[in-house]
DNA sequence: CAGAGCATGTAAGAGGTTACATGATTAC
DNA sequence: GTAATCATGTAACCTCTTACATGCTCTG
């Protein structure tokens, strides 16, 4: 149910073609939530269904047509209810965690490099935020009440992988010193 | 697949009914991999069929019979090598940051309101996590490396949660002074 | 003229959720 | 005697992933 908040939290801010849409769950939303193009076409034709979204045809001369898909006011007014209804507890889904649960199996020095890996991917997609951050949030201060609420998004992003690459800074000292 | 990992890293600590499984499912594995009894016991019929894991009839006069499962040298086998192998990215999702992007929809106060619910359930987490701490690794610095290596898991559920509730205390405020 | 990007889709299979079902024992 | 715990399962359904498919245009 969750993906289809997802897709209207993308066209509450702008209008969307389903291509559009799985380029957007490619970054920026798909950082916290994921979908491939399957999904995404086959939820809007459901939400079509709902008039939650509706879609115009736009033809084009020069790519192939395509669908824009908008909001529509029961859209909004279903993802206004929906964001103050509880909110799921994440199902966490780790599978470094997996390895290292069971790292009674292998040598320290194997789940060192399984974890230095993992440092250096939790690097790159902060140096990633990071840029979206300098490029896209100079003065956060200074953001209209919507694109505030996205910048704390992103922010939750920075944090979090500052936490892995925190907890990685402590966990491969601990399984060396053994 | 993750799934099957998950259950062969419970069986190469302890051998478990399907009964044990589900409940560790429910803390402990279940902080990183969550997955219901149906899912468990449908892995446990292939992983048996694969030949990873085999069961034993346990007869009980006070309580029903159960099945009794191992991880076999094979199951092991497959453990180490899937370790080794580069892990795959999280695909996170999280309901709260679908409703912070769309938050533009909605009154500064009521995100807050949805913050501060959501910062509370991360505080009682990070409670339960420190409280495991406490009373099952009061000494890390002498585990023995497979002990080590779950007290690391719990690390870094306990700096999730930290993560988090900086992040609210980051953002609450951020949404209150507009 | 090859490859990347635009644009949309079908189909099969794996994974996950929810509901229903059974039946015994133990604790309050 | 009512609820919780032990113990295992079936069935239906929904969601997600992966692979395959088409065809056009623009860029180098």
């Amino acid at each position: 149910m969750s993906l289809a908040y997802a897709i209207l939290a993308v066209l509450a801010d702008h209008d969307c073609s389903g291509y559009d849409l799985a380029k957007q769950f490619d970054g920026s939303v798909g950082y916290f939530w994921a979908a491939t193009h399957q999904q995404i076409y086959r939820e809007l034709g459901r939400l079509e269904e709902l008039g939650w979204v509706k879609s115009d045809r736009i033809e084009q001369s020069d790519r192939p047509n395509k669908n824009l898909f908008a909001i529509t006011a029961l859209g909004q007014q279903e993802m206004v209810k929906w964001i103050s209804e509880p909110t799921k507890p994440t199902r966490h889904k780790e599978d470094l965690l997996i390895k290292l649960f069971a790292g009674g199996l292998v040598p320290a020095e194997q789940l060192v490099r399984v974890l230095q890996r993992e440092r250096e991917r939790h690097l790159q997609q902060l140096k990633t935020y990071q840029a979206i951050e300098v490029k896209h949030f100079p003065s956060p201060e200074t953001l209209p009440h919507p694109h505030r609420c996205q910048y704390l998004t992103l922010r939750q992003g920075i944090r979090n992988e500052q936490s892995w690459l925190a907890w990685c800074d402590e966990a491969i000292p601990c399984l060396e010193k053994q």
